[in-house]
DNA sequence: GTCGTTGTACGATGAACAGCGTACTACTTG
DNA sequence: CAAGTAGTACGCTGTTCATCGTACAACGAC
């Protein structure tokens, strides 16, 4: 019963950290997988080029930022995004992220080499 | 007739830079006074509670990331928002930021001090 | 209990970057 | 020409941060 996660509240995540969050390669393409599908899955099913441990530090980024919930079940944690608290909060500004970086995606030349033919498996 | 700025075509400019550079609250200061009155302007028109050199090397991460103009006007610069090229580069993106930036700003606790009261000046 | 799975904590390291001051260039004005 | 204005170049500094490996904790299955 401990594992308890810490989110913040929706009306006090800042600009500045929400950005700050969303310029790392790498978790925007956790934000983009489960904008795509991948919602509500555990860590380890996003295919990230990085080590365990990086992994559980960009997830912890993310949901400090108040951009995903994390909830644990079992051993694992279920990752969802907070489409809505965010929209509410910066309305339009994660559309228009995950918009930007599927756009970036499909003109090729993808910045983060190891993830490319392996995201739909 | 020396003193010509590059900037980056608006197709090749990566997602990474442009949200790199709006992650940082000066130069979304300096973007949101762009799109508030502030266009077509010189560097030291802008309030920023930092050095010269500091706004100088701001502006400088905004024209590479393909977010501003820059022209030799004299001895000055004028500055202008690229708008319509990031509308089409990565659309909503932009003004979803600088809303957010407004938002942020009327709910008070502006993280940006010395600014506040001579904005409008 | 033991073992495997999933994620965390804790250092450590190296790179990137915001900030500064000083010295400089380029232009305008007198 | 000299003086003033607007911005740049350069070097430096301190901080932040992405990355890693290793050791560990919590849970499920057996």
């Amino acid at each position: 019963m401990a594992r308890e996660l810490d989110h913040p509240d929706i009306g006090t995540v800042s600009l500045d950290t929400v950005l700050a969050a969303l310029a790392d390669p790498i978790r925007r393409e956790i934000i983009t997988q489960l904008s795509t599908g991948h919602n509500d899955q555990a860590c380890i099913a996003f295919d990230l080029p990085v080590s365990k441990s990086t992994s559980t530090h960009h997830f912890r980024v993310l949901r400090e930022a108040g951009l995903i919930t994390q909830r644990y079940e079992g051993t694992a944690i279920r990752n969802t995004l907070r489409c809505e608290d965010m929209d509410t909060r910066f309305p339009g500004l994660l559309d228009a992220v995950i918009d930007a970086e599927c756009r970036t995606r499909s003109q090729g030349a993808n910045r983060l080499v190891g993830v490319d033919a392996t995201v739909g498996a």
